[in-house]
DNA sequence: TAAAAATACTCCATAGGTATTTTAT
DNA sequence: ATAAAATACCTATGGAGTATTTTTA
């Protein structure tokens, strides 16, 4: 036998009136059940909860020691279908993000200031790592959502959804003491310095991107440095490493030494989405990608 | 309608055999009446708690967010009978205890120790009080036990209970400096001093009982200061303000310049007891009292 | 098609009601 | 004498069982 949360309110209301007769009334029944069921929790209790007299009952010391808890544990059993449908409407929860370095440049903090503003009790898990790593991550249901370069691989598509939210050219960044007078915007025109460039191996179509546009002019750079992190890549054109191709947003990174150059000669965009899991119901997640649409 | 801890142990299995034909078997009972509850509770909720679909079922946010409370509660309920229990054994409670300065040097502090060490649960309140704010205490119910010194007033004494504790003699109190040479036990040696003595509006039994002394032997002294606390009555006996009869535990209160001097020509002792309502029935009191009976 | 949840119905345990007794003031 | 709790007994709601249907992987 178990202690049901029915008993715990007749006691309470007993405890309160002091009189089973008017409890009973207040509980809208009548009072030989209300005994009973206080005879009964007193059983499962091991303990008397009442100095009973015909005339006038009183606590014992069972019951006054159990007065707060059975009312507290009712006041939070009442606050349960709150606590669910806030839950159900992504107004509480937990969101696991990931994020590549330069998602930290551009769609990332406005988002993420508007989503905190609008349910500030969900608990954001920020991660920052490449979009390879963010699609295993979305494979084995890890994070809820990633921000990350295309493209979704094949074997994924069927798991994953994917929506565009940002494109932006490649623009040059530059140490300024290399740079050329007078709005050098050619690409060619920098085609002896050597390239910062993300790892292959780490992010395969960023990679190839912005190799690509020195393809397409002729031109075969030479790889100085590799760096995964966008403002390792700009610390590296800082120190005179050699020159990078970087979303136009990263130009929002100021650094001293560093210029950021528009180019004229390449068509190069960098495309920055959403992804997450086609079977992810999670209503926060829902809640983020609303959001998102919206901006 | 309102939630029943019974649908919450249903819930609590549902969600973690994560299977309705389990979970029933978990809890001795048939599949069906087990979906209906969960069904029941979701409508009082007014969330759903899992993803249905005939082969699996998963969590929903709310059910993620339920889970948690819900054992929490679970677990805490069924503490209740244990928490009950201890409080009817009087292992957790409080008790109001009052006690005369005097008991502060005998009676209280060893109760007290032993009690702390039985019932560590147990909240102590301690109020320093003469007899007759003790007894007013009593008569209202805001202290539960009273270390005084009698008589107990006849009007209360229908309601309150007494029990003797302790009987010390009376011994003198006297600046070191003033001592006759040589064991000299006689209060009649000293009867040119005047005396330091409590108030006898405060403390009219212990005052009367201690002129008595006095008068006994046709002395008639001089009080030359009034005292509520033992240890201002020394304080005062140190600054050569007069010489004082106090019970024999307070020479514990050691104090450099007082000396303690039993006497041999008065036979004047004081009485130490406890006091509490007839109509208490605290068991962390009875743990009390039974303490002290042991004593 | 097969496993599992939902539905339909049946039944009985027990919550709750009515009538009465007991008890303490 | 009376107010109030306990007891005895009855009623009926709804919790739980059995049989069956529906659903989807």
């Amino acid at each position: 036998m178990s202690i049901e949360t029915r008993q715990l309110r007749y006691f309470v209301a007993v405890a309160e009136e002091l009189h089973f007769g008017r409890a009973a009334i207040r509980l809208n029944m009548t009072q030989p059940p209300l005994s009973q069921a206080i005879q009964s929790l007193e059983d499962v209790l091991g303990a008397t909860l009442f100095h009973r007299t015909t005339r006038q009952i009183s606590l014992t010391a069972a019951g006054h020691a159990l007065l707060p808890e059975a009312k507290r544990l009712l006041q939070q059993i009442e606050s349960l279908p709150a606590l669910s449908q806030r839950a159900a409407a992504g107004d509480i929860g937990e969101l696991k993000l990931a994020f590549v370095s330069i998602a930290d440049y551009s769609v990332l903090p406005p988002s993420l200031q508007s989503f905190r503003q609008r349910h500030p009790q969900v608990k954001i898990e920020l991660h920052e790592a490449t979009s390879d790593v963010q699609l295993q991550a979305l494979e084995k249901a890890s994070i809820d959502v990633g921000l990350l370069i295309p493209p979704i691989p094949d074997h994924l598509c069927s798991i994953i959804d994917y929506r565009r939210l940002r494109v932006e050219p490649l623009i040059l960044a530059i140490a300024e003491h290399r740079r050329k007078r007078k709005a050098a915007t050619q690409l060619q025109t920098y085609k002896d310095l050597p390239i910062v460039l993300f790892p292959r191996k780490i992010a395969p179509a960023f990679h190839d991107r912005i190799l690509s546009c020195f393809q397409q002019r002729g031109l075969t750079p030479e790889i100085s440095q590799e760096a995964i992190q966008m403002q390792t890549i700009i610390a590296l054109v800082s120190a005179d490493m050699g020159i990078a191709l970087v979303p136009q947003s990263v130009s929002n990174l100021k650094r001293p030494g560093v210029y950021y150059q528009n180019l004229s000669d390449i068509q190069a965009e960098v495309e920055i989405g959403a992804a997450w899991r086609k079977d992810n119901e999670s209503p926060v997640l829902k809640a983020f990608l609303n959001l998102l649409e919206e901006q």
